[in-house]
This record gives C-alpha cells, sequence and structure tokens, in this order.
DNA sequence: GTCCAAAATCATACC
DNA sequence: GATTTTGGAC
C-alpha cells in the first residue's frame, strides 16, 4: 500500500482534492459532519507522507488543544501503519508493544516537531523565543518569563485601576464592561491615544486612560493577557521584517481549522506569516501556503471577536481569484456522514433563515431516521424529568445505547444544575463540560500563583494570592504598606519585600512572616534549573504549610483539595511526558491555556452535559436540546438584535447537527432564571423554523410510549405575563419604545401572532428586532 | 491589625 | 449558587 491509497481510499472526491492539496491557498468550506478535521488530518499526513515536508515548516492552528492532541494522535496512526508496511509487516497484526514503539518513533520523527496547536498556545511558544526584542509604543518590554492573565485576573486589575486608583462611579464604568470595551480596543490594533483620538468625549477619555493604566500594570507585573498572546507577536512582526521574515520562513506551510471563528488579531496573524506582510499578488503563489477548513454556519464566537466574513474573503485575500471559476482555491464539503436525514433537513431548513451566509446544503448518507421530538414542559424540572424518562427508556429499548451515546445540550451553564438533581436522583451517571475549569479551582489556582511567583517574581497579582495563604498573619494593612512602598520606589512588591530597607519599616512578627515567606520563594527559585517541575510543586505545596493547612482541616471539601493538588502534580508529570519542553514556564502556560474541553475524556459510562458552544466539534447518537425558550435560547440580548440573533441561530444550528440519530428538542412554559422568581416563558422562535414535517410533538402524559402525533408549537404556549394587547403591525407603522423612544417598523419577520418586527429607532442607527410579545411598543399615530 | 461569618451582589458563550 | 464586601470579635 503506498501513501496514495493509505491516505486517499475511502475519500470521496472534494476531499480528495483537499488532501492532494500541496500548496498555494485553499478554502475548504466544510459542512457539519463532512469529515472536515478528517480532510485537515490527512491533508498534514499528506504533506509529511507523500510530498516530505519537514513537519517544523507546518503551522497548524485548531480550535482546542484536545483537537490538536487528536489529530497528532490521528497523523502518528497513519505513518506508523506506514512505517509497518515498509517493513513488510501487516499493522493490525503486530503486537501493542509493536504497535506503540512504531507510534513513538514516528512521535519523536514527525508530530513533536509539528507546530500544531490553539492560536494562544502557539503565540505563547513563539513568543518564549522572540518576546524579548519586542517593545510597546511606550519603549515598555518583557521578558521570557511573563505570565499570562486569565480572564478573571485581568479584571481584577481593571477593577483595582477604575476604583482604587481613579476612583470612577462603578455604576457608570462596570468593570466587566471596561474590560470587554478595552479588549475589543485592542483588537482592534488600537493604542490608548489613538482611542482617545476617535473617542473625543468623557466617556472616551476616561476608557482610554484605564487602557493606558492598565497596560502600564500588565507591563509591570510582566504579564500579558489573552489579548496580548496574539497582538504581541502580530506588533513584533509589524515593527521588525526581520523577525516576520524568519518566522514566514519557518511556516512554510499554514493550516487552519474552524476559520469561520478567527478575529481579526488572529487574521492578522495569519496574513502576516502567509504573506510575508505583502499584498498576497506580490509573492509568488507557491510562497502563500495557507489552507483553512471552516464553516460560516458554525461561526459563534462573534462576542469574542470572531468575524465570519474573514472567511467570506478568503480567496481575495490570499487567492488569485479568476473570473467565474472558484474551484481553484475552494472546495466545498457537502456530504454529511454524521446525521440521519431528517435530522439535516431540519438543520439546512432552519439556517436558511438568517441573510449573511454563503449558501451550502448538507447532504444526507444515512436514511431518514426517526421523526424529530419536540416537547414542552411545565418548569425545568419537568423537562429534566421528561429527559430521565426518555434516557431510560431509549437506553433499555435499544441494546446498542451506552450512556456516552448521549448528551444534553443548553444554552447556559446555569442550566445544568435543575438536570443534575433529576439525574442525580435517577441514578444516572453523567460528567459536566465547562462551569469551573480544573485550572480554575481555587487551590489550584493558589498553587499556580506560588509557581508563577517563582519564574516571574514581579508578578504583583501572583504575590498578593499568596503571601498570606496559608495564613502568615499578613494582612491588608501590611500589603497596603508595601503597596505603598513599591509605588514610591517604583518596584514590584516582591523587590520591596525582598530587599532589605523594608523589612526595617514592619513591626517584628509581621517583618519576620514576611523574611520567611522571602526565604521560601528565593530558596524554590535556586531549584529551578535543577529540579523538574513536578518535584518542585510538591516541594514548595508542603514547605510553605499550604498543604498542612488542608490536612489539619480534614474536611470532605479539604480532602478534595487535596486530591487536586495531587492531580496537578500528576499533569505536571505527564505534561514532562508529553512535551519537549519540561520547564516549569512550558508546564505554567500550558496551565493557564488549558480548557476544560481539553481533559474530556469519553467517560465510558456517563452522559455528557455542556453548553452548546463546548459541543462545537463533537458528535453523539442521542442529543438533547433544552431551554428552547424566547430570551434563555434565542438569549434576551439577540432580541433586538438582527446580527445576534443570526448567532444564535447558527448556534442552533450547530446544536441539532452535532445528533446522529435523535434529535429531541425540549422547552418549559415557565422557568426560574438567575435565582429570580418564576417566569412565564414562550416557545423559541427556532422551534417554528423547523420543517414541520420532520418534527413531531411528544404528548405530555406520554413518557417513553409511542409518540403521538400533534401539531407543533399548539397554541397552548403561553404567552409573556403581561401581554400587551394584540395588535397587527405593518411596514412604516411609526411606534414608542419605553428604551430607545420612537422608531419606524422596516421589516415584519415570521407570520402572526409571533412576529419580529426590525423597527428602525431614531436613536439607533442599526436597526432593532422587537419581538412585540416580549417588549411593549406603543403605536403612535402620523403626523 | 487580622480573621471570620454574615450579608450583599451578580450570573451567556470561552482561549 | 458562588464570590466579594462588610461588620464585628479577638
Amino acid at each position: 500500500m503506498d501513501t496514495q491509497t493509505l491516505l486517499l481510499s475511502g475519500l470521496n472526491p472534494a476531499q480528495c482534492q483537499a488532501v492532494q492539496h500541496f500548496c498555494g491557498p485553499l478554502l475548504v468550506v466544510a459542512g457539519a459532519g463532512s469529515g472536515k478535521t478528517r480532510a485537515l488530518t490527512y491533508r498534514i499526513a499528506y504533506l509529511l507522507e507523500h510530498y516530505r515536508v519537514d513537519p517544523e515548516h507546518i503551522l497548524a492552528v485548531t480550535f482546542t488543544n484536545k483537537a490538536a492532541k487528536e489529530i497528532k494522535m490521528r497523523i502518528e496512526d497513519l505513518l506508523a501503519q506506514r512505517l509497518a508496511k515498509q517493513a513488510g509487516q501487516e499493522f493490525d497484526q503486530l503486537s501493542g508493544v509493536e504497535q506503540n514503539q512504531l507510534r513513538s518513533q514516528v512521535y519523536r520523527n514527525v508530530t513533536r516537531q509539528l507546530w500544531m496547536g490553539t492560536f494562544h498556545s502557539l503565540c505563547g511558544r513563539l513568543l518564549r523565543y522572540d518576546i524579548e526584542k519586542y517593545q510597546d509604543e511606550q519603549g515598555r518590554q518583557w521578558t521570557k518569563n511573563f505570565t499570562i492573565l486569565d480572564e478573571g485576573e485581568a479584571q481584577t486589575l481593571i477593577k483595582q485601576i477604575t476604583q482604587k486608583d481613579m476612583n470612577l462611579d462603578e455604576k457608570r464604568f462596570e468593570t466587566r464592561q471596561v474590560r470587554y470595551t478595552i479588549s475589543r480596543i485592542k483588537n482592534q490594533g488600537k493604542s490608548p491615544s489613538q482611542y482617545e483620538r476617535e473617542e473625543a468625549n468623557y466617556r472616551g477619555r476616561v476608557i482610554a486612560e484605564v487602557y493606558s493604566r492598565y497596560q502600564q500594570e500588565l507591563a509591570k507585573n510582566n504579564s500579558l493577557d489573552f489579548d496580548d498572546l496574539l497582538l504581541v507577536p502580530v506588533r513584533l512582526f509589524q515593527q521588525n521584517e526581520q523577525i516576520l521574515t524568519y518566522w514566514h520562513q519557518q511556516f512554510r506551510h499554514i493550516a487552519v481549522d474552524e476559520y469561520q471563528d478567527t478575529n481579526h488579531t488572529q487574521y492578522e496573524l495569519i496574513r502576516l506569516l502567509a504573506t510575508n506582510g505583502r499584498t498576497a499578488q506580490d509573492i509568488p503563489w507557491q510562497n502563500r501556503s495557507i489552507f483553512v477548513v471552516g464553516d460560516a454556519d458554525q461561526s459563534i464566537y462573534r462576542f469574542r471577536g470572531a468575524d465570519f466574513t474573514i472567511l467570506m474573503n478568503f480567496q481575495n485575500d490570499f487567492g488569485d481569484r479568476l473570473p467565474d471559476d472558484d474551484t481553484r482555491t475552494m472546495v466545498k464539503l457537502e456530504q454529511n456522514y454524521r446525521s440521519v436525514a431528517n435530522i439535516l433537513t431540519a438543520a439546512n431548513h432552519l439556517i436558511q433563515h438568517n441573510q449573511e451566509r454563503i449558501d451550502k446544503v448538507l447532504r444526507p448518507s444515512h436514511g431518514n431516521g426517526e421523526k424529530i421530538i419536540t416537547f414542552e414542559a411545565t418548569d425545568e424540572r419537568d423537562e429534566a424529568d421528561y429527559i430521565l424518562q426518555k434516557l431510560r427508556y431509549l437506553q433499555q429499548k435499544n441494546p446498542h445505547y451506552s450512556w456516552q451515546n448521549f448528551a444534553i445540550l443548553y444554552r447556559t451553564n446555569a442550566q445544568s444544575r435543575a438536570l443534575e438533581e433529576v439525574l442525580v436522583r435517577g441514578d444516572i451517571p453523567y460528567h459536566v463540560v465547562g462551569g469551573l475549569r480544573f485550572y480554575d479551582r481555587k487551590e489550584i489556582k493558589d498553587a499556580l500563583a506560588y509557581l508563577r511567583l517563582l519564574v516571574n517574581p514581579t508578578d504583583n497579582l501572583s504575590l498578593i494570592r499568596v503571601i498570606n495563604t496559608p495564613r502568615r498573619g499578613i494582612g491588608k494593612t501590611t500589603l497596603d504598606q508595601i503597596g505603598q512602598m513599591a509605588t514610591e520606589g517604583d518596584r514590584s512588591l516582591w523587590q520591596v519585600i525582598a530587599g532589605t530597607d523594608a523589612l526595617t519599616q514592619l513591626k517584628g512578627k509581621t517583618a519576620k512572616s514576611i523574611q520567611e515567606f522571602v526565604y521560601l520563594i528565593e530558596h524554590w527559585q535556586q531549584q529551578l534549573d535543577t529540579k523538574t517541575a513536578p518535584e518542585i510543586i510538591q516541594g514548595i505545596l508542603t514547605q510553605s504549610g499550604y498543604r498542612r493547612e488542608l490536612e489539619l482541616e480534614s474536611t470532605d471539601e479539604s480532602a478534595e483539595r487535596l486530591q487536586n493538588l495531587q492531580e496537578l502534580v500528576n499533569a505536571a508529570i505527564q505534561y514532562g511526558e508529553e512535551n519537549e519542553d519540561t520547564s516549569l514556564i512550558g508546564f505554567l502556560s500550558n496551565a493557564s491555556l488549558a480548557s476544560d474541553l481539553d481533559q474530556l475524556e469519553q467517560g465510558p459510562e456517563k452522559i455528557t452535559l455542556m453548553t452548546l458552544h463546548a459541543s462545537k466539534g463533537l458528535e453523539f447518537p442521542v442529543v438533547f436540546l433544552v431551554g428552547l425558550e424566547q430570551g434563555l435560547f434565542p438569549n434576551f440580548r439577540s432580541l433586538n438584535d438582527p446580527v445576534a440573533l443570526e448567532e444564535e441561530r447558527r448556534l442552533c444550528y450547530v446544536g441539532i447537527t452535532r445528533a446522529k440519530e435523535r434529535l429531541f428538542l425540549t422547552h418549559a412554559t415557565s422557568r426560574r432564571l438567575y435565582g429570580n422568581q418564576r417566569e412565564p416563558a414562550v416557545a423559541s422562535m427556532f422551534l417554528e423554523e423547523l420543517p414541520p414535517d420532520v418534527v413531531q410533538a411528544d404528548g405530555a402524559q406520554s413518557w417513553g410510549n409511542p409518540t403521538q402525533t400533534v401539531k407543533i408549537h399548539p397554541r397552548a404556549h403561553r404567552p409573556a405575563a403581561q401581554t400587551p394587547p394584540r395588535r397587527t403591525w405593518s411596514v412604516g407603522d411609526r411606534c414608542l419604545h419605553r428604551k430607545f423612544g420612537v422608531g419606524q417598523i422596516t421589516h415584519i419577520f415570521g407570520q402572526e401572532p409571533r412576529v419580529h418586527l426590525g423597527i428602525r429607532f431614531e436613536s439607533h442607527p442599526t436597526p432593532k428586532m422587537i419581538d412585540p410579545r416580549l417588549v411593549e411598543l406603543t403605536p403612535l399615530e402620523d403626523g
């Protein structure tokens, strides 16, 4: 078997075209379940095997670390099979030990050298080489020991600046909002002064000032936030042509998965690397080898700056697009191998309600299958009960279903609680993905803060976190004093307490505690080069007294925390085995960028609960999609924003296309949200957008029984509490909205009584979409 | 000055 | 429901 047969057999013509692509730009537009990741995997294997490309010249961006790991493993399998062939052996007939020997041979010689990972992890890796050559517009610099701040820490900093340093009104400048705005500005590549010039009003000036101080703080802490991780390489490339050229030549072949979810910074990074900073037409075709895979219909990360028009513009950006000929730079994968036809019909139908998209359908490879079942529950408890019954019924009736074949998907993490309660009571094993990450647990963050402080002593945030954990009698007042001294001497907190002069200013007992803390940190700093990461973690947890404090507590909770700390040591051991870079810095960086999804092992006998966002890229034979209610899904923030609403619809599309065989869509007529009172709920508009002939409503009392054919969306949907008197609207009508003021109706979506109105308000440049049953609209007479 | 418990506040999705 | 803020005991 040669490479061609090994890597191309079983692929359809479109997939083959993608896999055989060598250099130059190619856009692979790939619908859900069309073997997109497979195409990417095989294409990389094909580059390595057939075109003999050196693995270190390949840059492959995946959406999660887990995906990167899986793709690498798959490539190892493929190439190990090939090695066996060359030795005249049948891979499948080798012993497990021999198979693993071949795999690890491939790992050492090939996959280890690949640059494969998420944008953030790849940028982190690149910056460990080159960040010391970078300076920002203020001339500030970072060292390669930099700390990566998570979202929470970034917000802590912002809060400190807005409320402590600048004394701003916390109502007018909410931390989250300010942080979000600054993140957006950064992703547009603007500096504080640039932003101030563009937003020359009070708020603009204040935000610019916060932004400026925030960057100053980051620099002082030798820290980067998630945005910087991407931005710094871009700026570095822009300011230093030689460095860019070096990396451009390094990455001769670039591949990006889930291209529809790249943001502008990520795009700029890819563009710079692929074209060496020129326009596409200025460099030869073969020197801009960029291969991207994506599906605009599955773009669901606009909230963090993703923009799927980047995908739509790919051919203009990178290609030599010929008039009337897209085929040279685009391949469409429309054959779906995942779901039964009914599910695809529903998905295709739903997504066609979006205006802004590339036209594309999913073609089924399987029969119709069962119809999609909808169920109307009275509340979230009833909804969970229904699912419990269905789970039991399906699992008993179909011996081939085991628990890992089921998934429950929801819009918000908070929805998992009601489901979990019922599953526990029903004795059904489950696991929840997302929510609290392993690395977000308190004890893990404490441990990591110790480690960060070791490698980056200027990291004030970490110092503050651990200086009194466990209790050392160093409280707020002492910290304030140290902070004061730091500000006066323009030093970091660590420099203050490690310096001799500061200690003399503090009283006996406190001074002694601080001195001991300083010795502790210094002691382990000296071990950094000689001891391994697991040894250091183990050592400092014990010597700091952190572990002892938990042991003394001896509650169930403290026992679990100790267990988690042990798990952290294990993670460090595992990291050392899987990575070339076994330094503590590497491990910390990895920890900052790990996601809960990365940990997800298909727990052998558990059903999966997760958000729709987390489900992207996964598939399950049976999917329950819950909470399909106006205001929840689609989320209330999207109800008067047509663009956001389309994103919610794409999210629904993603959810539907996770299902292979069975799909259940549930909603409740009343729901308790955010601990508020119970509120009546209206069925989601998305339910109405499904084609009726593939959907069937489950009768309320008929759990486990064959479903009755009832028309979906019975009129029983109770309208919201104080329904405004029903009235019909027409285009051109003028109306008054409590918040937006006077507007004129420009569009009517849907059929009475479930219409949505597109309204152009005098106060807003873009039209808003309003559901007149949820929001009060007062009609205005003309004139 | 430090520590603890009660009260108050807040909650879309995530690298 | 989890986390930060506040008030009061030591």
